[in-house]
DNA sequence: AAGTATTGTGATTAAATGAGTGAATAGCTG
DNA sequence: CAGCTATTCACTCATTTAATCACAATACTT
């Protein structure tokens, strides 16, 4: 963690907090050195002197910075907790206003009803997708099967939220692709049953071009699915996690998991009908 | 509160949280009707049709919208507080990284000496202010003295850090502009001592064409002042606090602010001495 | 005191981004 | 297949942001 990194990626934080990026690049110069004048951040942060003199105005109007009015103007930052508290709290403010908005909406009375079965929605995004998995958990009623096809999928969250179900009295059954991420779930979980998914395809595309890694797979109360994948084809290089979300007992993809997810158990307690 | 402007409040707050004006608009659209096509949206949205597309694509990415892959493509927006816990930890998330990044700077090693008294610092923003101010009160062991010219400035937050003052054996001297405001005050700080400043020329300006209103004024332990004012003066017609901030016993700021403040408390123990 | 360097402000240009529009493609309905 | 709708894509126009320049104001040097 060397600290030009650390430089880039506290301005690119900043950006995407909203800042521009010369107020970005000024603070940043500005938080190292603890006081400057325009001269010192321009170099210090490769945005052009003239320009400074803007860009800490805003810092300024934002409660990030302070100015001592002398010639040559000194301007100095706030503290690093300052500053990470101010923008936070802008944010959180605004989010608080947001949802008192939203909550006053009256809702147009068109397109309300219709049929309720043979859903299915796609999703996209780890947040999305985590949001959506928590919310089948939290409304299981009866049982809950989770097979989790990466490591990174199983936070300390979602142990929680799998211990809650349990104590709600729903049957948790958890499938893992191998062995060792079978050991570390059961350690987490020692009350529930954790097992190696029988489906060989789960772990290895039987495809060849296929750079699709199967990451989770939730069936809720045999009614409900959600099913999600790592992709890595992106422009960008960085993996997207893709989903898809099924409700309905008589819904196409719930009945097909659920056949899949009943064999994979089977095949668990019963290896001669693996093939089946 | 109409919804035609708790809609348009909310649209604000969207972009002001990231979102650009067609992903805030269609997300509202959908947010109010629950399930739309692309046309629904569009046509409670003012967003060209064509467009919706991009805009939800980005809404699924963040995990505000679900995306129905039938034809009409039927999209769903996530639950109103969903969305704004998914907005919002990802800015607590951004201003933790933030932080961790802002920390881990090593400082440059030049410019870090300079004499430390005779410093006056300005500072403009609502939360600048307040941030300071309430460094400021923290900060003290002896004595403080606050004078508050504008209700608006007596939050519930400010009293708190006051009384935890109190609690420390700080002096805390407070005057207010007129008796309305003391009695207010009063009774939220009733081991505090409020006074009516005998400053007349805090609560109006003897120049003519002044329109600046003195927010606060903040000595303490004698060796440190803020003093803030609104300005009605901006473009936008938006009020802005402006304030200036200085340290030192020496500073001349400091210093004649300690007399006029002396002379503010003087006067009212001993009126006579009013006109000092 | 005059000349030179430095500092701050404003205007101007260039590049990037986003809003708005229409054409082309794909898919469905009868 | 014809005619419709839905979807995507590419392009223009407007706005915003980055970058440069010219100049006035201020300090510094000799």
């Amino acid at each position: 963690m060397d600290d030009v990194s650390n430089q880039d990626q506290a301005i690119e934080l900043l950006q995407q907090l909203g800042l521009k990026e010369y107020e970005a690049k000024s603070f940043v110069a500005l938080a190292r050195r603890q006081r400057g004048t325009a001269k010192d951040i321009s170099e210090t942060s490769e945005v052009p002197r003239t320009r400074v003199y803007d860009a800490i105005r805003v810092l300024e109007s934002k409660g990030l910075v302070e100015t001592q009015h002398s010639n040559p103007q000194v301007f100095r930052a706030v503290s690093i907790d300052e500053a990470v508290n101010t923008l936070q709290s802008e944010y959180v403010e605004r989010a608080e206003s947001l949802r008192n908005a939203l909550g006053g909406l009256e809702p147009t009375d068109e397109g309300e009803s219709t049929e309720t079965t043979h859903e299915v929605w796609s999703i996209s995004g780890d947040q999305g997708i985590t949001s959506r998995t928590r919310q089948l958990i939290e409304g299981a009623t009866e049982e809950l099967i989770l097979v989790i096809g990466h490591e990174s999928i199983f936070t300390e969250q979602l142990a929680e939220q799998l211990r809650s179900a349990q104590e709600r009295d729903v049957n948790v059954f958890i499938g893992t692709v191998d062995e060792k991420l079978r050991t570390t779930i059961q350690d987490a979980l020692p009350d529930t049953e954790v097992f190696v998914s029988g489906l060989d395809w789960l772990s290895r595309s039987p495809l060849p071009d296929d750079d699709t890694e199967i990451s989770r797979l939730l069936l809720a109360d045999r009614e409900a699915i959600l099913i999600s994948s790592f992709t890595e084809t992106r422009a960008d290089g960085r993996e997207h996690e893709q989903g898809v979300f099924g409700r309905g007992f008589d819904n196409g993809l719930v009945a097909i998991t659920r056949r899949l997810m009943a064999t994979g158990l089977l095949s668990m307690n019963d290896p001669e009908t693996e093939e089946t």
